[in-house]
RNA sequence: GCCCCCGUAGUUCAACGGAUAGAAUAGCUCCCUUCUAAGGAGUAGAUCGAGGUUCGAUUCCUCGCAGGGGUACCA
């Protein structure tokens, strides 16, 4: 519908100038609203309201608007007609799950690889891992419902430094070894430990080996919470070994570096120019020891990406990574790979009984997010961490949660659904309905709530603002309810019945399809 | 020191530079003969401070103050 409004609006401006238009909250500013004669006012050197009433003068006659006006000091206000309305209504109700995705033309598809989560499989996962992995599993639905193409990564870091030191901290808890004060503490390294002692005193001296073998089955239980406690399913788990050691992507990367004159020699070591794409200082790709870094790997992966044919990757990661975006999106800028997000998701602080709950992998104290799923459950914890933008800080309280659980917004809106489904389910579907007899405020709120989900989506697939489609869900809901209340389906005439029952049902569409994408459930009862 | 993120109701969070700053919780007062009260109605409650940019600032800029995270030829 944005994009019809739009549209219509150009048609009464001569100068080329992007159209912003908003969704107001109140009613009385129309569905939808734009402050493009304020920027037309300075260009042309005149006052707002004159251009205002001008656009309005022009526009008055469009079809598409039962009612324009100007605002102070100088808003431009449409309403759209009633006839249109009854037609997008039609359309949700014909499309239903479909309603609010779009298919792509060829020049305007993306292929889109989200990499995210890519804990090191030297621990189980923390709450900040979860945070991550919601956000990206929630922004592969999206893209996928506006016609992209999407695949979900791991990527999994099962050789280097990380792994050693895993095999070191098992050998040293097996005794073998004495106990270092940077070796993993966490009661899982002991566990393991004491499981497969006999194995560890074989390879007492071959660290790799055993870090490898244990970060293996660490992995397991990482893809376990994943995948079956959290609903969170990956297209592929990439090994940095497998995939990009041994198949010679690191030395192509840097051979391309090299041609392309992006690299020298300095101290004994290889550096990249990260500096003439925006990061501070340049940085090191091979080591004066003649090791490759980690960030030299980095760019392999990437190179690999933009080889297998992806226009775009997303990079989610957390907190402790702020200091990497930098390199990371020169080296993508170098490698070609065209549209290169990476999004921080900020930490996640623990809070129980109004004290701060230190975690840590390294010290061993830390929830688990597989034993957060067990105690507020996937949809609740799914929902509360997709409401909140990435950057802030978040603090979840531990006690709270599990008490908390059962008022969580996701209920209300799965609630609304559930009563959508129930009327459903007791009355009789009419052929047509008469738009007209939707007259009431809730009538209405809940008719401009609900064709403004295609209009979210696709917001949310530019922006990747996942907690936007969130908040919608709320409003949605509560508009839902607000008419729930106030007005019946079932005992009334039967014309009023039918046109409400529409509207109940495209309820219900949007309310579902809003569930699915975000990736919670959608239950028939509660 | 330098870089990044954040500071909004008692609390946890929203608000493409827009109009009367929204929810949810916690508090108080009401509403179940009728499609699920996990709901609704009412009430009370907030932009860290000082400047600046402009028609207009929670949002952008500068300087403070407070919190979090980075700052390796580690990963």
């Amino acid at each position: 519908m944005r994009e019809k409004v739009v549209k219509a609006l150009k048609k009464a401006i001569s100068e080329d100038i992007a159209i912003e238009v908003s969704v107001p909250d109140q009613g009385e500013f129309g569905h939808y609203s734009t402050n493009v004669a304020f920027k037309l006012a300075r260009v042309r050197r005149t006052s707002p309201i004159m251009v205002a009433e001008e656009i309005v003068l022009k526009v008055k006659t469009n079809k598409l608007f039962s009612r324009v006006a100007v605002a102070n000091p100088g808003f431009v206000n449409v309403w759209i007609s009633e006839k249109e309305l009854a037609k997008e209504l039609e359309i949700i109700i014909k499309e239903k799950n479909k309603y609010g995705t779009k298919k792509q033309t060829k020049t305007t598809k993306k292929k889109m690889q989200i990499e995210f989560v890519s804990a090191n499989p030297t621990g189980p996962l923390t709450l900040a891992n979860g945070r991550g992995g919601f956000l990206g599993d929630a922004i592969a639905n999206v893209l996928l419902s506006q016609g992209h193409g999407v695949e979900r990564e791991y990527y999994v870091n099962d050789t280097g430094n990380q792994v050693q030191t895993l095999g070191k901290s098992i050998v040293a808890n097996c005794g073998f070894i004495p106990f270092e004060e940077n070796y993993y503490k966490g009661e899982y390294v002991k566990t393991w430990a004491e499981l497969h002692t006999p194995f560890v005193e074989k390879n007492k001296n071959k660290f790799e080996i055993v870090g490898e073998r244990a970060a293996g089955d660490f992995l397991k239980i990482i893809k376990e919470a994943l995948e079956e406690k959290a609903g969170i399913h990956f297209n592929r788990y990439t090994s940095e070994k497998k995939d990009i050691h041994e198949t010679g992507y690191v030395k192509k990367v840097l051979d391309m570096f090299s041609k392309l004159g992006k690299t020298y020699e300095a101290d004994g070591a290889v550096w990249l120019k990260t500096t003439e794409h925006g990061d501070d200082k340049d940085r090191v790709l091979i080591t004066s020891e003649k090791a490759p870094t980690y960030f030299l790997a980095d760019a392999g992966h990437y190179f690999e990406t933009k080889k297998r044919g992806f226009t775009g990757k997303v990079l989610i990661l957390g907190p402790d990574h702020y200091g990497y975006v930098a390199r990371i999106q020169a080296a993508a800028e170098i490698i070609g790979l065209k549209e290169s997000k990476v999004i921080i998701t900020q930490a996640v602080r623990l809070v129980d009984k109004g004290g701060e709950v230190k975690m840590s992998k390294r010290k061993g104290q830390f929830v688990t997010f597989g034993e957060l799923m067990e105690e507020v459950g996937v949809d609740a914890a799914r929902f509360f961490f997709l409401m909140i933008s990435p950057d802030s800080h978040m603090d979840f309280d531990i006690g709270l949660a599990k008490e908390r659980s059962v008022k969580n917004p996701v209920f209300y809106v799965q609630y609304a659904l559930v009563r959508a489904g129930s009327i459903l389910g007791k009355t009789k579907k009419q052929i047509a309905f008469n738009f007209s007899l939707l007259s009431t405020k809730e009538d209405l709120t809940l008719v401009r709530k609900l064709i403004e989900f295609p209009d979210i989506l696709e917001g949310v697939s530019g922006d990747l603002g996942i907690h936007h489609l969130t908040q919608y869900a709320i409003e949605c809901s509560k508009a839902f309810h607000n008419f729930y209340e106030k007005e019946r389906v079932d005992g009334v005439d039967k014309k009023t019945a039918g046109a409400r029952r529409a509207l109940v049902e495209a309820s219900y569409y949007v309310l579902g399809n809003t569930l699915r994408i975000l990736g919670c459930g959608t239950p028939q009862k509660m």
